[in-house]
DNA sequence: TTAGTTCTAGTCATAGTGACTCTAACAAGG
DNA sequence: CCTTGTTAGAGTCACTATGACTAGAACTAA
């Protein structure tokens, strides 16, 4: 790893792009605002310059024996302690002035999580240093709309935002932000953070019962203020297009 | 530019990966073999090692000032001289040993080009060296089920046929593989190659009718043994997610 | 003038969907 | 024990989208 010294930035620009792997990372939370759950997502925010001190999304170097989705993975595990329930690659993103300093490339991955996993880790990252948080969590609408990040990560955000919402296979999407075993209304609560909008709990479950990667189990859910609901389990296939990526 | 000596390929590896940027470029073509219109893309001809004398998708570099989107559209004239309607980024390929040299990480674009500006190339390509042509043009279904492609280019375009015939926005795609002016029959002779399956004409019309990114003209497609057909033009606006890509 | 072709309009049955109603099955509180 | 509140879950109705099909319109070629 040999440094070699530039007097100044248009001469560091003419040097081959470095390459660099970020995630977006979603989960579920009860949002205090609206009462209902929402999208949030955690961001970690910069030791170094440029844009010391800001928020921005967790990445790193690709390291030279992983292949992009192992090194995406690997960051995230190492900057927020996160393991992804699903993982897929998003955008590369190569704007030549998107890096103050020198030009880098970032390809950029979206991760699903789910609420307990990202719960135990939020905890965990704050007891660190509760008034100056490594890591802490936004909401996703927030962030989307926020000037004061990182590199061009606003953007980056939005845009994951926009995939997440317009993504085809909903179904995956549910399963992989709740648990094993889940009910309809749960997921209906997701489909309502992510679209944002209320759905009919009635055509909803008819739409879901005919979907069929979903199927019921004998169990049901006690403990709530009115009738137990049935419990459910996704059974569609965890792979997905171009094999070995995404995350069982 | 200084060029290190490395003394086998395991330390080579240890680099910083080199990043290229790639483009799958899909045209529309008559097919002697079905009758019907069908998917072709050209590949080029590597010149040298590794897979010299092998076909290849088009590609180079990532030049210090260009952003991603105009690498490709800038390399892609370079080598076929073609200009493409369209150019979205299709995926960043990085597994570690895809080269057998040093590690590439290839970000893939794919385009969209019209027929008459695809047939213009290819005999000023082939004019060249008849016998050995630089650029040639294959049928993309044979080339997704073909071994003897370049690197890990034929999973390439197999994803990119994929990813094609999964386009929600077909519309736009009928389009920009068209002319200004076309007929409904032409538009859906462009679904019939993409989906590959025959479509009623009468429901297609129907279909599209109810379209608003298409109108009709006054105008009318004369010289056919039947009924002259009217001419449609889009009117949906070219612009896209993420600005400053694709291409009008 | 006739035959052959495609364009274009229309019908009919069916599947899917949004809005809505109603009963079932629990917990909590009197 | 019984009422009330809440959500689960089944079902109805109207409307829309779509596949299969029929048939007339408008051109060319012979």
């Amino acid at each position: 790893m040999s440094r070699i010294p530039f007097s100044n930035v248009a001469e560091r620009r003419e040097l081959p792009p470095a390459l660099a792997i970020s995630t977006v990372i979603f989960s579920l939370r009860d949002d205090p605002r609206t009462g209902r759950k929402s999208l949030w997502m955690p961001l970690v925010r910069r030791t170094r310059e440029p844009f010391r001190n800001q928020w921005a999304l967790p990445g790193g170097p690709l390291g030279p024996r992983d292949s992009l989705i192992d090194a995406a993975a690997a960051n995230l595990r190492d900057t927020t302690g996160l393991i992804p329930r699903y993982l897929e690659q998003l955008y590369a993103f190569g704007h030549p002035d998107r890096s103050p300093t020198r030009r880098v490339v970032s390809i950029v991955y979206w991760a699903l999580v789910r609420e307990d996993d990202a719960h135990d880790t939020d905890t965990e990252a704050t007891s660190v240093l509760r008034d100056d948080p490594h890591v802490a969590w936004f909401r996703a609408d927030d962030l989307a709309a926020r000037q004061d990040l990182a590199f061009d990560h606003q953007e980056i955000i939005e845009y994951a935002l926009w995939r997440l919402r317009n993504k085809v296979e909903y179904g995956s999407i549910a399963y992989r932000l709740l648990g094993e075993r889940f009910t309809l209304a749960q997921v209906r609560e997701v489909y309502e953070a992510v679209l944002d909008k209320e759905l009919d709990p009635a055509n909803f479950r008819r739409a879901l019962r005919s979907a069929t990667d979903i199927a019921e189990t004998d169990e049901f859910l006690s403990g709530g203020k009115h009738r137990p609901p049935r419990l459910y389990r996704y059974t569609g296939s965890p792979t997905h297009r171009l094999e070995s990526e995404n995350i069982a």
